[in-house]
DNA sequence: CTGTTAGCGCATTCAA
DNA sequence: TTGAATGCGCTAACAG
């Protein structure tokens, strides 16, 4: 059974005193006689009172809480950004409630009304993938409550929201293997629909137009469709490919397992660049080059956007575009007339 | 600005009732003329009414929420700690309240003030490394606030936890190994002072001395000094070692390095079992078997374990050691007399 | 069946 | 400087 913690009631009592009086020289504000206010202070620390936030939050309508929504725990990438928003929520002194959506907007919906229902100062959101209508999220805005989309945002919401610059994280990655002098760069595609599969392909063909290589309609594959690997093999057997950028690591490491077949080495005779960092980039053999999203950083914006918004409502919509690091491994050739320090500076 | 919700007040006055009305045709509990009962309701439900919990924690000194403290989120295990603990929570219709303590104790301390602060009905905690107090825990358990360890436990504490199986994860590793005909195991030993690795190397001995083996000093090395890649490379450069257990996937990717540079083929010549099932584990190059401790079932049945005594605080207490699942891949010899079935269906 | 009263813990009026 | 009163939203005990 929980104990009943002191309040300051009890405290009042205690001195002989009204809770009011306690109530002010707890908090400084007020006009207490110095006596009082030490020899509360001090009972009060005695008794170990901690004010009951319950009680404030119905006082005065914020809860120091902000609410999360996350497609779900499990993927590296998610930990990062939680991590990220939990450095800066707890040093602002505000409580992290978690909701998971599994990715499916049911439970998005029901995710939104939970956080709602607990009365949280914002919402700091990841929609899911299978979004198509957004009234939940309208309806959270409607109702008052700030709200950032981090990682993934859509047009229909007017609010802030920190995103990944996926464009120039692919240009990055491609102009980088031109750069070593790959001239067929193979591109595995990402799932359809989605705004990043679609940034990442045309940062792929903007850095080919940077150096005036044609882009050929045979080296870009759908990654969703079963015979990937089939497509792969055919690609890498039939075209000179020497280059190949992936949507994630992933498909990064398909492009991996297929090459291994066909004793095609890397990186002495294809480059390999994937996207996401994943941990497991670091251990593959050879290590894989690949973008990191910097998915702290953009949880930490994040709920530093929501923070602004929770204390100045009025302020400016915030939106910011992540700029991307790219990760030199060992899947890439070593660049030959570039300046090598650049690179090595861009892996640190 | 935060709308003002409509409040039990609200749907009153428009019906010309008192709140007490409200609230008993709201909660079905007491007796309400059915007329205006549907009449509230519906106006209820018009109105977007949805009850504040606020004010019922204040009430009746119950939150529905659970705090949980973890070293950090960016381990695969936390993660699905995580999404264990949660998908039990928010099934119960609790919230989850979330601090992590980076493995310090300060930290720790910091989050169960916090939390303690906050009023919720239950902690959860996984134990920092680095803990040699525990009085912040059993101010907890003083408290009246039900806490329940996993993961990590200590006998300091006289209260639930949920903890993975070491002895036996071990043991059923090394015994796998003696299976497929390994005579000569190298261990590679955890953290000092961690109980985990005590009861790691316990199972591992009694899986040797099952098999008549006889125990070797020098095929036993501690990991935490710096020339452990030295010391591996001596072992299996000058004993015939056909087998080796570590104590976490990554301490058998240090085996791998060296086994590659040395020639020697896994597991043609050598079997490798790791511990934790990394994902990773499944990616390199040859997959490694591990040994996978169902983090997500631990925080799961954690969370039960917290919402059992949350409602029937005079529970007995429950403990449990959770059974490991071994995950045999190629980087383990297939097993020559043994029967293939039993191994393939411990893989699933 | 329904209204009145009281109180959860606290801060903020307004009086004194 | 201090106390009394009020209310945040809600429920429960008691009256009617």
């Amino acid at each position: 059974m929980k104990k009943k913690r002191t309040s300051i009631i009890d405290i009042a009592n205690a001195l002989d005193v009204t809770p009011s009086t306690v109530s002010r020289a707890l908090n400084g504000g007020g006009k207490v006689s110095e006596k009082k206010r030490l020899e509360i202070i001090s009972l009060a620390k005695k008794l170990g009172y901690r004010p009951n936030p319950i009680a404030k939050s119905l006082l005065d309508n914020r809860t120091h809480t902000i609410g999360l929504i996350i497609p779900e725990f499990t993927h590296h990438f998610y930990s990062c950004l939680l991590a990220g928003i939990e450095s800066v929520t707890s040093q602002a002194g505000y409580q992290l409630l978690i909701c998971t959506s599994n990715e499916k907007q049911t439970q998005e919906i029901k995710s939104t009304q939970t956080l709602l229902d607990a009365r949280v100062d914002g919402i700091l959101a990841t929609i899911s993938k299978m979004n198509d209508k957004f009234e939940h999220l309208q309806e959270v805005m409607d109702s008052g409550t700030p709200l950032v989309l981090v990682d993934r945002y859509t047009e229909e919401l007017d609010t802030p929201y920190v995103v990944s610059d996926d464009f120039n994280g692919a240009f990055s990655a491609v102009d980088h293997l031109c750069q070593i002098g790959c001239k067929d760069i193979l591109h595995l595609k990402g799932p359809e629909n989605l705004s990043t599969t679609f940034n990442r392909f045309m940062g792929y063909k903007e850095a080919l137009r940077k150096h005036k290589i044609e882009l050929k309609e045979e080296l870009v594959l759908e990654s969703g469709n079963k015979d990937l690997v089939e497509k792969i093999r055919f690609c890498l057997t039939n075209f000179r490919v020497d280059g190949a950028f992936a949507y994630s690591d992933y498909l990064a490491f398909e492009i991996y397992k297929v090459a291994s077949k066909l004793d095609i080495p890397i990186p002495e005779k294809l480059s390999v660049i994937g996207y996401a960092d994943e941990p497991i980039s670091s251990f593959i053999h050879p290590t894989l080059s690949t973008v990191n999203q910097q998915p702290f950083e953009m949880g930490a914006l994040g709920a530093i956007y929501l923070l602004n918004k929770i204390n100045n409502p009025d302020i400016n919509m915030e939106i910011k575009s992540l700029q991307t690091k790219l990760m030199i491994r060992d899947s890439c050739l070593k660049p030959k007339l570039l300046d090598e320090q650049e690179v090595i500076k861009e892996v640190f």
